[in-house]
DNA sequence: CCCCTGTATGGACAGGACTA
DNA sequence: TAGTCCTGTCCATACAGGGG
């Protein structure tokens, strides 16, 4: 009767309670783990623990048995451990596009691979000034609906908003959908961002994910990309500038030495660079020129100098005199 | 309804740690 | 040192559940 069919669950209850009481630091006494199942209605014997704990060794949960003034145990290793889950955390935490409310639940979520007193280490609260979180929550479909269509070589219809200056959505277009052939999703400057490819430009497009919505995949097979290339997103990556769109230009521009790991990090280890002077390097690299480019550059003021092209370099400076003339 | 099988359980007991 | 408590093993037995 009852009492047999709950003996089939003791096992299981014995693993749920190992698994959210215990860890390298937080054992349990055999007395601990009879009064715990009893919690859950389940009658057990001392000794048919220990044929327990050997089962759920040999099904592969690591319990470790520990003697201390008494007999402690405890689940040692996790599939992940906790600075692992730490890191997961902070990144859910810091994620302008994820909500608040998605952070918590997918926190939690986390937390569910330790033990609750570990878990507790992960309630802390990264603190990142104010930091703005998206309300669409909508992101998390469009991402997933993005990757399916990706994977199934299929493009997609969505409508794409913005906000106006009275903070309404407004969809561009007049609602009309957009349709466009997805080739990646990338991670910019805070923003979710999925790369495009337009048979209309022969070129990339930039759309950010949360202000998509009503995402379709469509039958339509995607456009191949010319010369049937193999799009590589990390090559991409390095060549744009805060996901703005423009034409590719190899570019030349003389830093300042101080700049070194600075030029690294954007172009990565294996950008050219050459010296040009005692105080200063020449570097090379493929890149989108647009306004947010020379954003970039302007920020290193007098310590950076496009060499080449020469129009780039015209370009940059009909920039600065526009920008200057307003004041 | 009976028999068989596998599993849980309880008793006996040994050994170790701790304590009075 | 004797007594106590805890842990873990061994073995006999009870019993649920399935098959016939």
């Amino acid at each position: 009767m009852a009492r047999r069919s709950n003996q089939k669950l003791k096992i299981l209850y014995l693993l749920k309670i190992l698994w959210e009481n215990t860890d390298e630091e937080n054992a349990m006494t055999l007395k601990d783990i009879i009064a715990e199942l009893d919690r859950y209605g389940i009658p057990s014997e001392r000794k048919s623990i220990y044929d327990d704990i050997d089962t759920l060794r040999f099904f592969g949960v690591d319990v470790v048995s520990r003697r201390a003034r008494t007999t402690e145990y405890f689940i040692a290793s996790r599939i992940f451990e906790l600075p692992e889950l730490k890191l997961l955390v902070d990144a859910v935490q810091c994620s302008k596009f994820i909500t608040y409310k998605k952070s918590e639940e997918l926190i939690k979520k986390i937390s569910s691979f330790t033990s609750r007193h570990r878990a507790k280490l992960l309630q802390r609260q990264v603190y990142v000034a104010d930091r703005v979180k998206t309300v669409n929550e909508n992101i998390y479909y469009n991402v997933d609906r993005i990757y399916l269509a990706i994977a199934q070589d299929k493009q997609i219809s969505f409508r794409y908003f913005e906000y106006t200056i009275d903070k309404e959505k407004k969809f561009r277009k007049n609602g009309k959908k957009y349709i466009t052939s997805p080739y990646a999703l990338s991670w910019d400057n805070e923003n979710y961002y999925l790369i495009t490819f337009s048979e209309k430009y022969q070129d990339f497009t930039h759309y950010r994910v949360d202000k998509m919505s009503d995402i379709e995949i469509i039958e339509q097979p995607r456009i191949v990309l010319p010369n049937n290339e193999k799009f590589n997103i990390a090559e991409y990556s390095k060549k744009v500038f805060y996901m703005f769109g423009g034409e590719e230009k190899t570019v030349e521009m003389q830093f300042d030495n101080s700049l070194v790991n600075v030029v690294i990090d954007r172009f990565g280890q294996n950008v050219y660079l050459g010296k040009a002077d005692e105080s200063s390097f020449i570097m090379r690299a493929e890149v989108i020129v647009s306004p947010t480019f020379f954003s970039w550059v302007f920020q290193f003021c007098d310590k950076v100098k496009i060499i080449n092209p020469k129009e780039v370099a015209q370009k940059y400076k009909e920039y600065l005199n526009e920008t200057l003339s307003r004041y």
